[in-house]
DNA sequence: CTATCAACAGCCGAAAACGGCGAGTCGCCA
DNA sequence: TGGCGACTCGCCGTTTTCGGCTGTTGATAG
């Protein structure tokens, strides 16, 4: 496993992954422990793709991740992963919305602790999922960080999204 | 959305107004807390008219008013506040009045709370509704404030209105 | 070690509460 | 009689509250 950290304008990301793929993509926080184990090797081997993917996204020029996911979760979760990585560049549903998708309408809340346990965010969209009110409820790395992604992609979107009023 | 003071007989007016029209007009008062939004801007940009038609109302010189509304609510809302504006300048009608005006004869206590919620107090004369028996009921920026706009409004009135017996 | 439970990045419908009312009733008093 | 005031009840749009539905994990109790 392989790790390594990558400057961004949120802040630095530690990414780890290994042969299969991505594994974690964390914001470090100086209030909390260190994610990386021990028998971790600090690299940017298998990390190529990612970084480079990552860059053209925070500069704008890359609406689509092209890359080999291995996040580990139960088989509901990845269901609502796999759901999540379908919703399209500065778009942005419901909990609600995405429960209905994977064709359990009544899991919006199940899905709100699937998208909290997110290993990938960013690359899997969870930011894109807000409350059915048009309010941002929560995210991993903190609100403030997902009202940046989420204007950052209103800006490169390809066509301007129509504005919430 | 810009917003500035004005200084009235009856105490400052709070007012609030974009590109759309006038938004808001609030009575401040020092034991709540402002109704100021952090992103707006202290300005009188597209405040001029509310202003000049207010200073000339106070003045006794204006019967009505001409300027761009932008007041935010429900259809039922929209419905009791365009009918509002057509009772004409010094003249009471009841609440009950004012509901069957709107075809809903039953719904006086709606209109009394739709009355409640005008976002533009003096400009949307929500001052001329009273009760059935003559009496003020309530008025959001208090009964006093609702007293002296009538008793002005009888004082400038083109012909003398009959006063309530 | 298992069982149970609370806590979460939610949502929707139903029910209740709440007013800037008004009409009707009833008693009180000239 | 006639009038005034206190009281009750029904009216209606809006807001608030509440319960239940989910999957998963970590804490607690047996």
């Amino acid at each position: 496993m392989n790790y390594d950290y990558l400057a961004t304008p949120i802040g630095p990301l530690l990414l780890v992954a290994d042969e299969h793929g991505l594994r974690h993509i964390d914001f470090p926080r100086e209030d909390q422990a260190e994610r990386i184990e021990a028998d971790w090797t600090c690299s940017r081997l298998h990390l190529g793709d990612a970084i480079a993917q990552l860059e053209a996204y925070f500069a704008g020029e890359r609406l689509t991740f092209d890359l080999a996911l291995a996040a580990q979760g139960t088989s509901f979760r990845q269901t609502v992963w796999d759901e999540l990585v379908r919703i399209p560049y500065a778009q942005t549903i419901s909990y609600g919305e995405l429960a209905r998708r994977i064709g359990k309408p009544a899991a919006s809340r199940a899905v709100g602790a699937a998208n909290g346990a997110n290993p990938l965010p960013i690359v899997v969209p969870c930011h894109r999922v807000i409350g059915s009110g048009g309010n941002l409820t929560g995210f991993g790395g903190g609100l403030p960080i997902k009202r940046w992604l989420l204007e950052h992609e209103r800006r490169y979107a390809p066509r301007p999204v129509l504005a919430l009023q």
